[in-house]
DNA sequence: CTTCAATTATTAAAATTTTCATAGCGGAAT
DNA sequence: ATTCCGCTATGAAAATTTTAATAATTGAAG
């Protein structure tokens, strides 16, 4: 899960950056109004953290471009001043979350993962890459209209790989996504080969492209070319 | 996981306990120094949430009671003053974490489970009842000594009711915390009477007790006598 | 005390996951 | 280009988990 978190404010903005990447999400930055139309522009996101008060523009003006650029991602807006007024213009554009400073970084995280968690139940409850569809309310999943049968590994596996589509995925973090924290660095990733070889294997037989890309002494990579 | 709250407020009091029993908590509450008291004399929880300002006494000679009676749960101080002495003082007799009035109940929440967490990983690494003993950090079972083998599942029930002696655990629990949200209503338990089978008989085959009750229509109840 | 329906236990088979041994590949160094 | 070493792939066995069918038990009701 990838987080862009827009804050001029120096300190805080590094104590956000190394909370949340310590809690597992990638976490990108952005310093001022211009950096981050710039960085939303390249990238989609799965969260924004976007303050209100920003060099160069306010925070809802963002929030109007990332709606406007129809990025899915959810949306947490941080303020100063806890103004209903803000609150309710904030929340009437399309942020999902309004949160005041001074806020606990625990806050700050517990409410990211609540709007993660809530998008992927409701609404978006279903997932179309190429040929590929997918249903997370009932883990079914379809190749070309034609639904095909996955172990609970491998659809794991897949709707990881979609969730991260076009990113590099380390292998480390393919275990600690799938097994939690059982695993410490000393076991192989075997499994993690052999689950990986199905997938492939069901995904090509059923009439898929091999959208698995191995990233030599990393991981993977699911991507279209 | 039990927690005792302990506050005066009616409506704090009321929205804690709602709150966290939606996280999946078992909560009770206290209202006052006494009730406190004797809700501590009769039981012990795994985490207390003690306000400072209460009818009949403070939080902090709570506190020195819960660590006399030689309680192991976590100990969360609230209070509305954020004064750094109490906070000093707090956490010199034994509290584990201060929270200061007005608080996010994610925030509250956030920090329970970090206490728990904390708790299951450092220090408190190994865990003894009867003639069974568990080293959690190298998930490693023995009894009266000898080692045993236990795979995953049976080691995370193992592992479950320790955590909950004495209290009646409903297989809805077991199944919520062994395989998480996957599973509906609809499903069977099946495969917990399969488990449960094989614990029991690995456990007495190697010379522990039958400590694993059956409730009729509930579920289990793991216990000394 | 019986009967009955619902709940739990047991057993065995099926499916999945993990491990293991071995083969193939990538890329750096010679 | 060749060699080599570490990384990844593959196939098959072993272990675990889940499912399904059947038996035993519980507690309520007659």
């Amino acid at each position: 899960m990838k987080i862009l978190i827009i804050e001029d404010e120096k300190e805080l903005r590094y104590d956000m950056v190394s909370y949340l990447s310590q809690e597992g999400f990638l976490c990108e930055s952005a310093r001022s109004f211009s950096e981050a139309i710039d960085k939303i522009g390249v990238y989609e996101y799965d969260c924004y953290v976007v303050d209100i008060m920003l060099p160069g523009g306010t925070g809802l003006d963002l929030v109007k471009t990332i709606k406007e650029q129809k990025h899915q991602g959810g949306i947490i807006i941080v303020s100063a001043k806890n103004s209903i007024e803000d609150k309710i213009v904030g929340l009437e554009i399309g942020s999902d979350d309004y949160l005041t400073k001074p806020f606990h970084l625990s806050e700050l995280n517990a409410r990211i993962k609540s709007i993660i968690r809530r998008r992927s139940f409701n609404g978006n409850n279903e997932i179309q890459f190429n040929e590929i569809r997918v249903l997370p309310d009932s883990r079914q999943v379809y190749i070309n209209g034609k639904e095909i049968s996955l172990t609970a590994k491998e659809y794991d596996l897949l709707l990881f790989f979609i969730a991260n589509k076009g990113r590099v995925i380390p292998k480390d973090s393919i275990a600690e996504h799938l097994w939690g924290d059982y695993m410490d660095q000393a076991d192989s990733f075997d499994f993690i080969y052999t689950h990986i070889k199905n997938l492939r294997r069901k995904l090509v037989q059923q009439g898929a492209k091999d959208y698995l890309n191995t990233v030599y002494g990393i991981g993977y990579k699911f991507q279209s070319e």
